[in-house]
Formats: C-alpha cells, structure tokens, sequence
DNA sequence: TCATTCTTTCAATTACTTTTGAAAGTTCAG
DNA sequence: CTGAACTTTCAAAAGTAATTGAAAGAATGA
C-alpha cells in the first residue's frame, strides 16, 4: 500500500472512531492528520490535507488544545502558527479519561448522591427499588472513578519520574 | 425530594450521560426506567411514562435486548409482552464493554494491522512517522482489547462459577 | 376461519449538529 | 500609524440522526 493511501485510510477510520464515541468526526481527523505528520502543520495545511473551510479548521483545532491533545507550535521567523499532536498513544488516553472524568463523571457523582436522598416508606417495592439501582450505581460510579484517578495518577508519576531522570 | 422527582431526574441525567457516549438518548432513558422499576413494563407502560411514541419504543427496546441489556418477559396469561433491564451495574458494564469491543475495536485493529504494511523508505520520514504512529496505536489496541478480554472473562467466570453452585 | 390484540416497519417530519465562508478582529513589521 | 498576514467569529446552509404515527404484519384464541 502506497503512504498517501495508508494516510488518507487512517485519518478516515480514525475518524469514523471518533463518531462513534461522540467526538466529532472532523476533530477526530485533524487529530489523526497531526498524529502522522513528522512536522507541525498550519491551519492552510490542514485545511488542503482534509478539504475542510477555515471556519471548521479553527473550531476544531482549538477544541483538541482544549482537550490538551494539540499544540501550538511557533517557528522562528515565521508568522502563521503550527499545530502539532501528541504522539504517544498512552497519553493521549490518559488526557481523554482525564478530560470525560472531568466533565461527565464528576457531575453524575454529584447528582447520585443526591438522588440516594429519596423520601418514602422503604417497604413500598418502587422507594425500594429505585434505592437500591440508585446505591448499585453509586458504588459502581466510585469504583470507576477511584480507577480513573489511579490511571492518570500512575501515568503522571511515569511522567514526572522519566522527567526527573533527565536532571538527575 | 419525592420518588417521582427523584426518578424523573434519574432517567434525564442517564439520558444525557448516554448521548456524551454514542448512545442514543431515549434507548439510555428506557433502560434507566427499566432499571428502577421494580416489576416488567410493557411497551405501552414506556411509551406512557417516558412520552415517546410506538415506533421508537419498539425500534430502542429492541435495540437494547440487541446489547443484551433488556430481556423480554412473558407474563402468565398475559398477551403483551413486558420487559425488564438487568440491575447488575457490573453485567451492564462488561455488556456493553463487550459489544463495543466487537462492533468496534475489532474492526479498528483489523484496519491497523493492514496499515503497518505501508511501502517505502524508511529513510523518508514521513513513513517513518506513520509507521510509527501506527505502531504505536496499534499497541495501544492491543493491549486494550486483551485488557477488555480479560474484564470480560472474569466477569463471566464469576457468572457461571455462581450458577454452578446453585445445581451443586 | 376471522376478529382482536399486540408488534414491527418505514416514509415523512422534526430536531439537532456540523460546516461554510465572508466579515470582523488581531498582530506586527515597516 | 498602516496595511498585510493571519486568526476568530457567527449566521446561514447543509448534513445527520431521532421521532412520529399510520399502516402492514403476526400471533392468539373463539
């Protein structure tokens, strides 16, 4: 298979991915795009490789650095901005469970635990009920976050331990 | 707050949880009202409780016995059909883990596979980027899905290790 | 068999998301 | 300052997904 093939095949399944877990599929590419290429791109760049308008670009260049997947990358003496992608696969992960913990975990504990607050008679079978899917839940959304924040955790000291080293 | 609320606010913030995941948002609320209601509802009972139509009922219900996540029940001398939600939090989890192992990772790593066979020079680096890229997702993928494997299998063993000792 | 009750399908509609591109904004060298 | 190079915004348009409801299809039992 030819390099432009393998490319423009990737960039698509990768994007495809994207939709399916709820990132949009432009974001997705322009991910995958920056995560193949040797060298920082430019929003023109970008904008040529994937046929997309400038608008789109921008948007979506800005949510990835939002999400601390993309950078900016200045070039001496150059005046445009560059944009490069975090290439190794395990930090990309751990930025994602990060970023969805944040936002979407977080906010559901919250609300759980409010919802354990139910009034009413424990022997009617629906207060009875809904206590007890409410506590499984519960459990279940504490375990996954312990889990999570282990996960970014031991990545983070792999990060800073490996940094370390280097002024040692 | 008053169970009435209390399961309304349930359903929603499931619901929404869902639609950040991919899944759609009435499929997500159905299996939240199935999960904290004590017996089997019918189709008419959901459509009833959760305002939707006939047609989508039918099309997310069945869609959710689909991902093994809801089961139909016969009542005795009953015509309709009713349906009920698994209640393990834990089942769900590896449930739905498994489907979408199947339905996604697979296919991902399948894709990878071929792309590592990109021609060229591996002094040119932009092969040389993408092979690595790949490579190195394609790691990742691995070690997912054996990871994915091995929660499915526990969770399984446990399953019929407990059934084995009900006929013991 | 037929009438009844329930389930499934699907084309049309509605709602939601993404994308575009022109215009406004910003930055900076000269 | 000024204007060229670049970035950001945003309202309109295009694209996608979910939902409806009426009609067709199955199953049941008298």
């Amino acid at each position: 298979m030819k390099l432009a093939e393998a490319k423009a095949q990737f960039i698509q399944t990768w994007g495809s991915l994207g939709a399916q877990w709820g990132i949009n599929r432009t974001m997705a590419q322009i991910h995958a795009l920056l995560m193949i290429m040797p060298d920082p791109l430019s929003a023109e760049d970008i904008m040529a490789e994937l046929n997309i308008s400038r608008g789109n670009t921008n948007m979506n260049v800005r949510e990835l650095i939002n999400w601390g997947l993309v950078e900016r990358v200045l070039i001496p003496g150059e005046r445009k901005e560059y944009f490069s992608a975090e290439k190794d696969i395990w930090k990309v992960a751990t930025d994602i469970a990060r970023e969805r913990k944040r936002r979407e975990l977080d906010p559901i504990i919250k609300t759980l635990n409010q919802l354990q607050e139910v009034e009413g008679d424990t022997k009617d079978k629906h207060v009875k009920a809904f206590r007890d899917s409410i506590l499984n839940i519960n459990k279940f959304a504490h375990q996954t976050d312990k889990t999570i924040s282990t996960f970014i955790k031991s990545e983070e000291s792999w990060f800073y331990g490996t940094l370390l080293k280097l002024f040692k």
